[in-house]
DNA sequence: TGCAAAATTTGTAACGTTTTAAATAGCACG
DNA sequence: CGTGCTATTTAAAACGTTACAAATTTTGCA
């Protein structure tokens, strides 16, 4: 039909050629500017007149032209992703969901998108780390469940590819980390269930290779030292136990001699449960026997007003990991102590929990 | 230093140029074949003899040969994405969580990435499926929280891009969705109540214009009908509501009039809050009050283990979502009435759950 | 007015892949 | 031993972008 351009106009035809999304050749066609000005003029780069970078940047807007990722992907190297590992562990309550949010906050407005890779059954996701970086599938990457030694944490460093962790390492190498402050959460819980008047106190605690379960244990036995009470600490159980073994063994605790009477927990389903467990045995919270639980949702207290809990904003943590990747890429010459983040338990009381 | 190859070898010394990964030109150059034809060899291009599709393959895998995603974007259009819109009213319990590791399970071993697209502020997420079908983000979109006419609904099968809901619409055109049977689970909760003797019954609804909020409506109604007994509906709170305004709504309900002795409550949070709340008013749960609930998670039958329960597993609608996008995917003339999932409540235990 | 230097713009090539069209090899047949 | 066929392989172009080097225009100053 209208195949008849080829001598006058040229490429007008052409232009229409997949979905009529517009190209830089599209902006350069309608501006009468080069393609390569048009790329730097949207570039910002200063070699552009202020002028002409104001124009194109109008014409661009005004044809919605967007880049395309793929193309700028492969001439640049540069993928525009970020990867987060997320752990099968963390499904209850949310906790990737949060740290998700807080991601996704901080690369708002960035080129930025986030890919989720999932850690199914392997004993680490070294693998998935591997993969990552041999195929350059992401500029960036997050994990959280950090480990004294961790694997992951070893092979980023050696390969100098941009990582934060959720969590700190104790490799002699400094890395970016974001961490939250286990070791006062601890100690301020166990205060508070002294201050109560109460005599024996327990913790619960993370699996032991998990680097903040040396804070927690840490925090928690100086506050308990400091006083000179009992403790003790619950060895068969752990953060990730399901909430019907960790009921049970409060239940069952009581039968016991000497059992404690105050609980330091570290999660929110988990203290529900060993009031569960410890109402089963007869025992009434604020009676006898106090808890001090780590709060990261409204869940504890909404159904159990009366547990004290100390805050952990993982929303934050997942903006903060965000931000300081984005440092980490972009500024590489950083020095790694310079990207490291302790976040402090939050005075906020759960009511302005927003 | 050695860079005397130009006559001889002539590509030897370009190949490391960026990482040393290897291309498709790496793998022509070590089987001394064209490129062209290590790309039809990999694609298993039946053009291309047996023979050297087998050695091609060999001594790709033996290089470690992984195809440039970004090249294949670029040429053929197709971004191997696909994208998630998170919601953030499913903070609470790890739903996301759940659904993702579905996704995840399905998309092992395709080509396919999950991306994650949050909903922040906005009344709905149009915005986002608009943004994504417009700059081809992704090959497929799924989200959850689906209504009943459905604005995200009603611009992808305009735009004919592909998508599965989780969740049905009332659009007289069908479409790809996959849904929890939830009229069954209200039905089934509600005649268990019933068997145990409740004579009032009273349900927690979603927001109203979700649709599984009709349809539970009317599964709860049709048993009630059926049994002849009272109801009320809780028209102050719904499943967004936090566990303190469901538990202070349920405390006070004890105070007026009639209250009703059976509760159908569609999330365990709330199942705990409303708990909290009639034991603060003075009753106890197995006496004068019954609930059945719906359980995602282990939370419910762990802290209470004596709430009735009826599963709704969300791995495997989000599993489901996967595999029925795929196809969607892959093979566009399906006709939509060939993916319409609708998941059955399990009749599984909380103590089988895994 | 002329001319070098600075400022601004442009053409060409390349990133790694797939697609289209063309070339070559292999083979049977008259 | 060509001829026409099929089977198999290959060369060239393109996707949209950016980097590099080169070209053009403008400016400053003698």
């Amino acid at each position: 039909m209208a195949k008849t351009t080829s001598s006058s106009a040229g490429s007008r035809s052409e232009k229409a050629r997949r979905s009529g999304k517009p190209t830089l050749k599209t902006v350069a066609e309608a501006s009468g500017l080069a393609v390569t000005t048009i790329s730097r003029a949207l570039a910002g780069d200063p070699l552009i007149s202020q002028s002409t970078r104001e124009r194109v940047r109008e014409i661009a807007d005004r044809l919605g032209y967007a880049p395309d990722r793929a193309a700028q992907r492969l001439k640049t190297g540069r993928t525009n992703v970020i990867s987060v590992l997320l752990d099968p562990h963390e499904e209850i309550l949310g906790f990737g969901t949060s740290l998700l949010y807080g991601l996704t906050t901080a690369l708002q407005g960035t080129p930025y998108h986030l890919i989720v890779m999932p850690n199914f059954l392997q004993t680490s996701n070294v693998e998935a780390v591997d993969y990552i970086v041999r195929n350059r599938l992401a500029d960036g990457i997050i994990f959280t469940r950090t480990e004294v030694l961790d694997p992951r944490v070893r092979l980023l460093i050696e390969k100098d590819f941009p990582f934060v962790s959720h969590g700190r390492t104790e490799f002699v190498t400094p890395h970016p980390y974001v961490d939250y402050d286990n070791y006062t959460f601890a100690y301020e819980a166990a205060r508070r269930l002294i201050a109560k008047g109460r005599r024996k106190l327990t913790i619960m605690l993370p699996l032991k290779r998990l680097t903040f379960s040396q804070h927690m244990m840490h925090g928690f036995m100086t506050a308990v030292r400091e006083a000179g009470i009992a403790y003790e600490i619950a060895e068969e159980i752990n953060l990730d136990s399901s909430a019907g073994v960790v009921r049970d063994h409060f239940r069952r605790r009581l039968q016991k001699p000497e059992p404690p009477d105050g609980l330091v927990c570290p999660g929110e389903v988990s203290a529900l449960a060993a009031i569960t467990g410890l109402n089963e045995g007869g025992w009434t919270l604020g009676r006898e026997f106090d808890i001090v639980a780590k709060q990261t949702s409204r869940l504890l207290s909404d159904v159990q007003p009366r547990v004290e809990t100390i805050y952990e904003d993982l929303t934050e943590a997942g903006e903060t990991l965000g931000r300081v990747l984005l440092r980490r890429i972009t500024t590489p010459e950083t020095e790694p102590e310079k990207l490291q983040v302790l976040l402090k338990p939050h005075a906020m009381t759960p009511s302005e929990n927003r």
